[in-house]
DNA sequence: TCTGGGGTCCTAGGACCC
DNA sequence: TCTGGGGTCCTAGGACCC
């Protein structure tokens, strides 16, 4: 009865795919995005000419810098565009199923159960080729329309579909058929199953575990240690018996609850340039100024607030409180001060430090009964909208942008 | 693999209440 | 004044994902 309905949609390379469409002269050399060569951060995306010299997301751009060949064009990003493209691809996929699901920026679920009769034609031998067919016409029309290549699985589970848009790429549509699931999966190398991360990996490698074929046979007695309350449902993934829930929709675009709780959080967070003269008071200040102008864009309040904190040897810590429910810059600020005070109790330089909203709200207060502090801060956008971001700052982030200049 | 920045979800201990 | 046990909230930390 189960039949392979479950549709990943991955875009291939995508922040490196948009940056050549925003500059041509990128094809067919090798692109590193996540900053300019030799700098601070991490790469977020690499071109496959890029990845043959061994550069991979999540390695250090000095590290990338020294792999990557002379001709790769380093460059930092342009977050917006990405942003846009993104929409516009989801725009595509809704065409060809009711049920989409935004994972991330760069990938889509879909679940085409109940759409077989509706998509049938003559050459299909059978319901899978349909799925097959109608999926492989998504992706081409992703091309088509946006230039940016795409790569989609298609199983009985989302994870399956996961793991199969995957062995796809670059450019390719895979189909798992049911009931050989299992024997996809067992060759594969444990990390490439979804919810297995390095500390996992490690773990496994150490009970010689190396192939999800090993893990499947490992007793549970030695994966509970390991995955805890995961453990049924990674052994389950493993054999390709994984849920067909596509699950929830990604916070931007999830709804709310009727009592105004809102999913997600908000949080801006920075790590400090080896040369930077920045306090700590007046980092925060700039910081709690981003949440909280993002919140009150979003129209919420946080009931919590939660300080991040690391220092220059990676040693970190989050300090959090329950708040009455606000987006005001100051009052963030203030609150934000006092965990800062009591968290900071070595004497080490500070790498890192970030501000997080959470319990968010709708801010359902109405307009006459806002207080001087939701006054302030609504003025303070109208006055960016207008003037720009830099327009308005607190006391503090003034002081040090001064000092800077 | 000397490690960015945005997130989600789970765990575990303690406070507090009944 | 000592006691049990469950429920729930708060807080800190950590694994994982893109």
């Amino acid at each position: 009865m189960l039949a392979p309905r479950m549709c990943c949609l991955d875009l291939d390379t995508f922040f490196v795919s948009v940056e050549r469409l925003l500059d041509p002269s990128l094809r067919g050399r090798p692109v590193v995005v996540g900053g300019r060569r030799g700098g601070r951060g991490v790469v977020t995306s690499s071109s496959y000419e890029a990845r043959a010299f061994g550069v991979r997301s999540g390695m250090s751009i000095r590290d990338a810098s020294e792999r990557a060949p002379r001709d790769a064009v380093f460059v930092p990003g342009h977050g917006e565009a990405y942003s846009d493209y993104s929409a516009r691809a989801r725009q595509i996929v809704e065409r060809y199923s009711p049920i989409v699901v935004a994972a991330s920026i760069d990938e889509h679920y879909l679940d085409f159960r109940g759409c077989e009769r509706l998509y049938r034609r003559d050459g299909d031998t059978d319901d899978d080729s349909t799925i097959l067919r109608v999926v492989r016409e998504m992706t081409a029309t992703i091309d088509r329309e946006l230039g940016l290549p795409a790569s989609a699985g298609i199983a009985t589970s989302k994870s399956m579909a996961k793991v199969a848009s995957g062995l796809a790429k670059p450019q390719g549509v895979l189909i798992v058929r049911a009931g050989t699931e299992a024997d996809r999966l067992a060759p594969l190398p444990v990390r490439k199953l979804p919810g297995i991360g390095p500390v996992a990996e490690t773990r496994l490698h150490a009970l010689g575990i190396d192939t999800l074929g090993q893990l499947v046979a490992a007793p549970e007695s030695m994966l509970r240690p390991i995955f805890g309350a995961y453990t049924a449902g990674i052994r389950l993934t493993a054999r390709g018996e994984g849920s067909d829930e596509l699950g929830r929709e990604r916070p931007a675009f999830r709804e709310h609850d009727p009592r105004g709780a809102v999913a997600g959080t908000i949080s801006n967070e920075r790590t400090f340039a080896e040369t930077s003269r920045d306090t700590a008071g007046e980092v925060l200040s700039e910081l709690c100024e981003r949440v909280g102008s993002r919140a009150r864009h979003r129209g919420v309040v946080a009931g919590q607030l939660t300080l991040k904190l690391r220092y220059t040897d990676f040693h970190t810590l989050t300090r959090g409180k329950t708040i009455a429910p606000t987006s005001v810059d100051f009052e963030l600020h203030r609150i934000i001060l006092e965990l800062y005070r009591e968290a900071r109790t070595r004497t080490l330089p500070i790498r890192l430090l970030g501000v997080a909203l959470a319990k968010l709200r709708l801010d359902s207060i109405q307009l006459p009964l806002f207080g001087a502090g939701e006054r302030r801060g609504i003025a303070v956008d109208r006055v960016r909208e207008k003037y720009g971001y830099d327009a308005v700052h607190l006391a503090t982030t003034l002081r040090r942008r001064n000092r800077r200049d």
